[in-house]
RNA sequence: GGGCCAUUAGCUCAGCAGGUAGAGCACCUGACUUUUAAUCAGGGUGUCGGAGGUUCGAAUCCUCCAUGGCUCACCA
């Protein structure tokens, strides 16, 4: 905007003039409304349809090729591209200045006739066209596109332009989520919003953003989960409830990392997690299926295979397996932490049992989990809002899935005995006087409603940008969130 | 936050035994009325990320800083 931007000089002056020179001929070159009656892909698609029809498009002028008095240029709309021809004697000597005149970047809108040339490209000869918005910045190479990183985060508008398969993931990542809507609200559940602003943040092991709000003189938390609030609508009567949106964790970026991402969470009073384990694998089968036309998809080399019902585990023996260590005769704190040393991993003297399970697992499992996995029966120490197994209370019925190494999906039989949820509540909150950031306020008010009697139920997570990375075979969370938080320049 | 790597024209990239910056695309001028990475003839448009330092001389070597990528740590 600034010195800078005035300093990119030659181009953009020559463009600047070529926007006085639009206005001087009495032309807006930012200009109004443009009526279409197609899209090009549409035309390309209906050839014989459209054949000596008038197509009146709109879109960014992608290339361009003169020859004299004739000439073609390449536009491109929402739906994909389309050849344009250009003639001096049909068009008339004014308007064929205007194409002279014209850069690639620039948004115009034309009326013409479909034909094919003689090379056999589907194109329209244009005899009449307006200027809808003149570019004053060059595009990015058209045969290399953008390839700097940090361009393409910073500037994503630019990535959207020149490189189609960019477009092609945030319009699956669109559908993904609209086939997950229909699949919920099919199945009669409600969507509802809760707060992002929360006096206490609960529902997950994170480190919260932390703002104010000036009238009531307080600090507010950017909610980590909407766990808590969710569970107090199934208090309320509200018996199959969900919510798509945003959570925020202050905590590290990486590949698989964003401040802010985006989550799935439902909760189904009467049911369990294995009704849960159900609904997963037929919810995230169906809407991968739904966006790509297959049960499989490519990611890293590895061909990921929705295909159900999907692999069970349970958590110790999936240690058992892939480190030979078997926790249930390691069955007191001390045995534990020498059976994890015994693989070679630092552990903590204080760290009871199940975390050391939870660490062993992390380190030494998760990496070996490719194809889509439940692993059940996580250590309550770890799981402070989920209900205990009944055969071994020091276990949770609780899983989550793994594909491709990543946790997708987190859920439980959710806790519902208030005197149970208090003394969790209050060991996470001996943690956090501790020192452990994350570990789970005390929520009185969460108690409380738990004390007018919350129905047995199934919940259950999805990092949605997790399973977005998957179907589209994205490596890196910032390909599938358009505007991915980056530090700003300068 | 730690480690490693990167940053050169609008974009994609060369240039680094230290000698004062190049190519392709884009852009500008001209030719060309069905081309398509159009072609042909001409034209480099730059604070070599920033600041110091070494040196007669730095895009190149050193230090610090900035931004980004990968990775480790933490989490989903």
């Amino acid at each position: 905007m600034s010195e800078q931007e005035q300093k990119i000089s030659e181009l953009r002056k020559v463009r600047l003039e070529k926007l006085q020179e639009l206005k001087s001929l009495g032309l807006d070159p930012f200009g109004q409304r443009f009526e279409r009656n197609t899209l090009t892909r549409r035309i390309i698609d209906d050839f014989e349809f459209w054949e000596n029809q008038t197509a009146r498009v709109a879109g960014r002028i992608m290339s361009k090729r003169r020859h004299g008095k004739a000439g073609f240029a390449n536009l491109q709309d929402i739906a994909g591209r389309i050849q344009l021809y250009f003639r001096a004697d049909d068009l008339g000597e004014d308007k064929y200045e205007l194409y002279k005149k014209m850069d690639i970047g620039d948004l115009i809108g034309i009326e013409g006739q479909v034909f094919r040339t003689q090379k056999g490209e589907i194109s329209i000869h244009v005899h009449d066209m307006v200027y809808l918005s003149k570019a004053l910045h060059p595009l990015p190479e058209k045969w290399h596109g953008l390839k700097d990183v940090e361009l393409r985060y910073r500037q994503r508008y630019v990535d959207l332009i020149v490189n189609p398969e960019v477009k092609e993931v945030f319009i699956k990542r669109s559908q993904l989520i609209k086939e997950i809507r229909n699949y919920l609200d099919d199945k009669g559940f409600l969507e509802v919003e809760t707060p992002m602003m929360q006096p206490i943040p609960g529902g997950a092991a994170a480190r919260p953003f932390i703002t104010h709000h000036n009238a009531l003189d307080m600090d507010l938390y950017l909610r980590i989960a909407p766990e808590l609030y969710l569970k107090r609508l199934l208090v309320g009567g509200l018996e199959k409830v969900y919510e798509i949106n945003r959570n925020f964790r202050n905590e590290g970026i990486s590949t698989r990392h964003n401040p802010e991402f985006t989550m799935l969470e439902l909760y189904q009073a009467y049911a369990d997690y294995e009704v849960m384990m159900e609904l997963t694998e037929d919810l995230i089968s169906n809407a991968a299926f739904k966006v790509n036309g297959s049960l499989q998809v490519e990611f890293e080399g590895h061909i990921i295979d929705f295909t159900t019902p999907w692999k069970r585990v349970q958590m110790l023996d999936a240690i058992k397996e892939h480190t030979g260590l078997d926790f249930n005769s390691l069955d007191d704190d001390e045995s534990a932490r020498q059976g994890a040393r015994s693989l070679g991993l630092e552990v903590d003297d204080r760290a009871s049992r199940g975390e050391i399970i939870n660490e062993v697992f992390e380190a030494r499992v998760e990496e070996k989990l490719i194809q889509p996995t439940f692993i059940y029966g996580h250590p309550v120490e770890i799981s402070p809002l989920a209900k205990r197994n009944r055969e071994h209370p020091e276990l949770t019925d609780r899983f989550e899935v793994f594909i491709m190494q990543r946790e997708i999906a987190n859920a439980f039989s959710e806790l519902n005995d208030p005197i149970d949820q208090q003394e969790r509540f209050a060991k996470q909150a001996a943690k956090r006087a501790g020192g452990d950031a994350e570990a789970h306020m005390m929520d009185e008010d969460y108690i409380a409603a738990l004390e007018y009697g919350m129905p047995p139920a199934g919940g259950l997570g999805i990092g949605i940008d997790r399973l977005i990375m998957l179907i589209t075979g994205s490596p890196s969370i910032r390909d599938v969130i358009l505007f991915p938080t980056l530090r700003p320049r300068e």
